[in-house]
DNA sequence: CCAAATGTTTTCCC
DNA sequence: CGGGAAAACATTTG
């Protein structure tokens, strides 16, 4: 799934909507609140914005909360901005539709579908999203240093912790790590300062590059690398695969330490 | 048939 | 109570 990347292309896509109103709904009862539809007909989208992994569709009415889960993606005025996501299917499947929002004729694609497979994803109205920590474009050495050295754990999971830094996923993290040249099991508390600046250097550089290149499967560590484990492309060493936190991690053992 | 998959939440154990 | 690790969730794909 979708990242804060991911989050960040398809809150772009549905930005369009802005201005227009919703004229019909419909979501499946499993993935959201109870009298959703009758509280968001009629609303007027006024601006759609990203908390982290979430997209936020502000309205005169409620705020529609998008959580995309693993397979969660979106389709806008019948285009998808990312047409296909490593580890989901790349099928377009009515059944898996979650949520359909019209803001014109219903004989007319949705102007915002909510398509998930899975079904790990899930709508909400006016989500909480306060626990969440500084954004992953915004966040400043200092801050994420203070965090950081105060942790234990793997400093994988620590950044993977959306209340430390907000959007990064497992794809993101094993990216920025690798570029920081930091071992992704060390302690997160042994991670000094100078490398928590480098940290935020290269998470503020490379995720700029991966979101133009189209999200966060656009990496060096990207989808094929992590299967096939080929030599590092900086130094030649073998890669290496391990759990970290409870999820798969790829790294290099001769440039990350 | 089996294993693994980009996330969040819950559960359990120190 | 808090941190951390592991399990659970539902389904598809290789």
């Amino acid at each position: 799934m979708p990242e804060g990347l991911e989050a960040e292309i398809w809150r772009a896509a549905i930005a369009v909507t802005t201005g227009r109103t919703i004229t019909a709904a419909w979501v499946d009862e499993r993935v959201a609140p109870p009298g959703f539809v009758p509280t968001v007909r009629d609303a007027t989208i006024t601006a759609v914005r990203r908390a982290g992994k979430v997209v936020l569709v502000d309205t005169d009415g409620p705020t529609i909360g998008l959580h995309f889960g693993m397979t969660g993606r979106v389709v806008v005025d019948g285009w998808a901005p990312i047409v296909r996501l490593s580890y989901a299917s790349g099928r377009d499947d009515a059944a898996w539709n979650r949520l359909c929002l019209w803001t014109g004729p219903i004989d007319r694609p949705p102007a915002v579908r909510f398509n998930d497979p899975r079904r790990f994803g899930h709508v909400s109205l006016d989500p909480d999203v306060s626990a969440l920590g500084p954004d992953m474009f915004a966040i400043t050495a200092s801050s994420l240093h203070e965090v950081v050295c105060r942790r234990r754990a793997a400093v994988k999971a620590v950044l993977l912790d959306q209340h430390v830094v907000a959007g990064l996923g497992n794809l993101c993290v094993d990216e920025v790590l690798w570029w920081a040249g930091i071992v992704p099991h060390r302690t997160a508390d042994q991670v000094t300062f100078d490398e928590t600046r480098r940290l935020v250097t290269v998470m503020r550089r490379r995720l700029r590059v991966m979101l133009r290149r189209g999200g966060s499967t656009t990496g060096v560590i990207d989808p094929l690398v992590r299967a096939e484990l080929p030599a590092c492309p900086r130094d030649g060493a073998p890669l290496r695969r391990a759990q970290i936190g409870g999820r798969t991690t790829v790294w290099c053992p001769e440039h990350q330490r």
